[in-house]
DNA sequence: CGTCTGGTTGATCTAGATCAACAGGAGTGG
DNA sequence: CCACTCCTGTTGATCTAGATCAACCAGACG
């Protein structure tokens, strides 16, 4: 199951370093990280930490897609968030020394980079910047939390899934031949269902609900658009 | 009704300095903060900042308590957060450069210094450790967030208010001449609604039930805990 | 004295949870 | 190969927490 492979290539070269956290490094210093770091190529339902460990570092994501996952007191689990390529993830617990509140778990075939605690302290001490970074990292988490606990509060299900749809389509959206828009949605019913705060059932009927609407057209994890001015709207999405 | 009346003292006799973003700091830095803020006592009511605008500036809150509330686009506003002695308020739009996502508005008699973001910005690059400690502050920020987010999710209203009283109690809480634990709840119904993410006739209902209960009595803001165990019990607290 | 604002109560409605049944793979083991 | 059990997803029936709409009350305030 885990089909996982090592390589190594420097983060000098990696296309996504100028949206991370380690943009401001210097040659010198990016050396350091590639010292300290660990280059993995892992498919779905690889666990990159369980909530509850102790933080040994950050993982950067090279490629794909992770999922965080939390478990709560029930033993229920359920998707909380999706990070996709250049950003990091279990940056918070490392930096406030305290366990990974959720476990992170390979969506899709993803090229993820490990880096050990010890060199990032180091960085941190040396170069404010790095810091500076992460606290940006964190203020546009928090306001992202807010957003869509907000969206929670004030729009249904429906509008919810739409919503997330187009994040979706955002990034991983393209134009078949026919030239309509499409996504493919990267997660499970279930974990859909986490993401939008509901339960799978309810999720199965939005999902009838929407296709019967002919908002879209869904085919096991392919969505079609079909007016997609529409949903757009529903979503509650401006421009 | 914005009765306010300015005074000024130095930041090296704050009692609550030490719980603040400013602690690492020393006494010469200390007094470049003293040049650049101003003491105001205010009055319930009073707006610090209005969602939307610039940030010029951290409010710190010295004694007494403010208010974050949002307004969606609806116009509806309701309380999201109260925020107590020693902490600062308006950090995260200040330090992102972005307008106020909310108001802050005064909910009790309170004394709040506003630092002049010009001090801020110079302090920050030169002591490293003032921007740690905003670290630690949006990340823990980040964590309140989120487990109110998930406690929204898994328990009922009831619940919810329990375990806010508690949270009033921890801080507000006092013992009367009958030994009873009681606690004055320094917000308007209608407010506690908002914290509660329900509507004002939720929140009338859900006072009503408690006390039908036996778990508390109410007295229009006070409190009193009449089975604190079974209190404790059902707002999910532990030890 | 009327008006307004904040809070309470009642009646009703509804989104979504819950419980139960079932259908299609995907393994797994004989 | 079939029989078996999982596991995910879908659908139906029902239930319920909380929203919504409407009426009302009390104190504040012009």
């Amino acid at each position: 199951m885990t089909n996982d492979e090592c390589q190594h290539s420097s983060c000098l070269n990696c296309p996504s370093r100028h949206s991370t956290e380690w943009r401001d490094l210097n040659a010198q210093e990016l050396e350091a990280i590639d010292g300290a770091k660990l280059t993995r190529r892992s498919s779905p339902g690889t666990i990159l930490f369980h909530q509850g460990d102790e933080a040994g570092g950050i993982y950067c994501i090279q490629s794909g897609l992770v999922g965080l996952r939390h478990i709560d007191e029930h033993g229920n689990s359920s998707l909380v968030k999706t990070c996709s390529t250049g950003t990091t993830v279990g940056y918070q617990a490392f930096l406030s020394k305290t366990a990974y509140s959720n476990s992170a778990e390979i969506l899709i075939d993803s090229e993820v980079c490990f880096i050990h605690s010890s060199a990032i302290s180091r960085l941190l001490v040396e170069n404010p910047k790095l810091g500076e970074r992460f606290l940006q990292h964190s203020i546009s988490d928090f306001n992202e939390l807010e957003s869509s606990y907000t969206r929670n509060q004030s729009m249904d299900a429906k509008s919810r899934f739409l919503h997330i749809l187009m994040v979706f389509y955002r990034q991983y959206g393209f134009a078949d031949n026919d030239g309509c828009p499409r996504v493919d949605i990267p997660v499970t019913r279930g974990d859909l269902a986490g993401l939008l705060g509901i339960q799978p059932e309810s999720m199965s009927r939005t999902l009838r609900k929407v296709q019967d609407e002919g908002l879209v057209a869904v085919n096991d994890r392919r969505v079609t658009f079909l007016r997609m001015d529409d949903v757009m709207n529903e979503a509650g999405i401006a421009e």
